[in-house]
DNA sequence: TTGTAAGCGTTATCAC
DNA sequence: GTGATAACGCTTACAA
């Protein structure tokens, strides 16, 4: 790999000549850029962005630290950064950080001792105090999850108000027994979730029952135990809550033929294509993704302005079937009537 | 950011002894080391990666380039590749390609400027010679497409053999009019396929027929469309082959009642769970981003090594469902013989 | 055991 | 308009 040096010297001029050619400084006489330029074809020289960037004292990279890579919600998130980041000639290192909240602190300092531009996190500690002293250098960018113990931007999706409408659409669709089946209770998302759920059976007049929530429930397994349980209680439940994508997506293989009516936190890749199709509340992580890439590049413009802090991203009903599944008691009910119409 | 100057000065000591301290470099004395221990974590020392990559001439980083990190299959193969680097303090860098051929060569060089350890990548494009001159310093792993105009290690999926044995499983259910749906026929992945579906039509006799072959489907737009050709050829299909997990999930939705049978290459998340569940050749995404990265640690550990160059990974048939539709013209035969048979 | 000098490739500073 | 020099933070080679 040719370096500056070798086409300075082979062009009879000094590195720094070659430099300014290089990043078309003007202050170079139009023979000398040629001779250069023709230097620099002939090496075939690329820069080494290393040099450069160690120089420059920050790398050009945004650093996605997010859960887990190979969920499409978080797949979306850094597509969505990669996106606006290469536009702007930078690139995007993705960490997976696993389930173990003990383990984010190193993984991430790792990533961030690499002098990045910035770094966006979904994290999954709950003690982000570790952080504090990279955020005088790096704009650190929370998504999907707001930061604990720290004060750091983030934008999160309205969590509460899309489980409200979520559950209160359940209730319009006549059930009043509605379960929760949600992951881990000490993810901020799950915990905004199950208020929102709350909060809506409250309006209604429904008394909350926590027999009906069911928490921890990761895998399809998790979710087979989870509706076990469910079934086991004196009044079971007409319909479920699930409170993410990935939890849904876990828990959708279990309930066939259960005639539990559904609705989901979190749209997926043919959530419309399911039998009955799933009514969801739609996310738009790539928006998270773009907009978090997009502070990250305004703080390194602008470092004095000020920002907003907290960005609470709107989320809407998607109606589809799934709503519609009259639970075990109403289904009873409407054997008595059907014969009558018809 | 204290640098190993502060904390040589805090420690009366030279940057050389800090550096050997903070390296667990033996031929410290036992006092000095502690000394300069106390100043390590006094300043809160963190190493700059970026000087020490620097000086080494390479960073402790794997370069990911595939064609769309929100797409699972590709988020797969990223997980695995991540979690063999972390095992090795390496961290994953991800590009994503995009579609167009052209941007490929700009993507991946400024991914390779940052003096990778390695890099692993599903292609675009068609002609892999500009990596050439990297080919030499940095380790390059082809992974699911093969490399062309270029000699490099690839792990790739026996693409003829499953698409054969997908094939011929329709057959065996009785199909005799197999269309195949795929996406672009440059890809070599697609091509591989197409060719096994061929052969195992020839070698069940049945004649290959270009008509029922529809290629370019990117979307549930572009599927939409190739069944309707399909659907108006004199002698429609009564099964189908679709040859990726994009095209099949763009295929899917618009499936919906047309009764025909379908296997398809390549599983996905609830594949399992769609109505009819779908047969398919099973790949396995995580282990070829694992190998991927285990060849790059290889060939960094013993650069002098033979290794082969291309590994062809075993597929396998899943059969679920979807394979025991009959289609239109079993369902009219059927017609005709179930009022005989009760 | 410890320190000095030099350099990785690039660029900012300041001469000429 | 051009070039010598120094510096970014760290580590290797070589001295002391």
């Amino acid at each position: 790999m040719a370096t500056m040096r070798d086409v300075a010297a082979l062009a009879n001029v000094s590195a720094k000549t070659v430099s300014r050619v290089f990043n078309d400084d003007p202050h170079v006489s139009p023979e000398t850029a040629e001779r250069v330029q023709a230097a620099l074809r002939q090496l075939n020289y690329v820069p080494n962005t290393l040099a450069t960037t160690f120089r420059a004292g920050r790398a050009p990279v945004i650093g996605v630290a997010v859960p887990d890579i190979a969920d499409p919600f978080f797949g979306f998130i850094a597509k969505g950064a990669d996106a606006l980041a290469a536009q702007n000639n930078l690139s995007v290192v993705i960490a997976s950080l696993g389930e173990d909240p003990d383990r984010e602190p190193g993984i991430v300092e790792s990533l961030l001792r690499q002098t990045l531009s910035g770094l966006i996190i979904a994290p999954v500690s709950h003690d982000h105090a570790y952080l504090k002293p990279w955020s005088d250098r790096t704009p650190l960018v929370f998504v999907d999850r707001p930061p604990m113990r720290l004060s750091a931007d983030c934008f999160i999706e309205d969590d509460h108000q899309g489980a409200y409408t979520a559950t209160q659409h359940l209730v319009q669709h006549g059930h009043s027994r509605i379960g929760f089946i949600g992951d881990d209770a000490s993810i901020p998302t799950t915990r905004g979730r199950l208020e929102g759920y709350r909060t809506a059976l409250e309006d209604s007049g429904i008394d909350y029952d926590d027999r009906l929530v069911s928490l921890g429930v990761r895998d399809r397994g998790g979710a087979a135990e989870a509706l076990a349980i469910l079934q086991r209680l004196e009044v079971t439940p007409t319909a479920l809550f699930s409170s993410n994508a990935r939890v849904t997506m876990s828990l959708v293989p279990m309930l066939q033929g259960l005639g539990l009516a559904v609705t989901a936190f979190g749209d997926f890749p043919l959530a419309d294509t399911l039998s009955p199709a799933l009514t969801v509340i739609d996310q738009d992580p790539v928006t998270l993704g773009t907009l978090a890439a997009q502070r990250i590049l305004d703080r390194l413009e602008r470092p004095r302005r000020r920002y907003r802090r907290r960005t609470v991203l709107p989320v809407e009903l998607v109606e589809r079937r799934s709503c519609y599944i009259a639970g075990r008691l109403d289904q009873q009910r409407n054997h008595e009537v059907v014969p009558v119409a018809g």
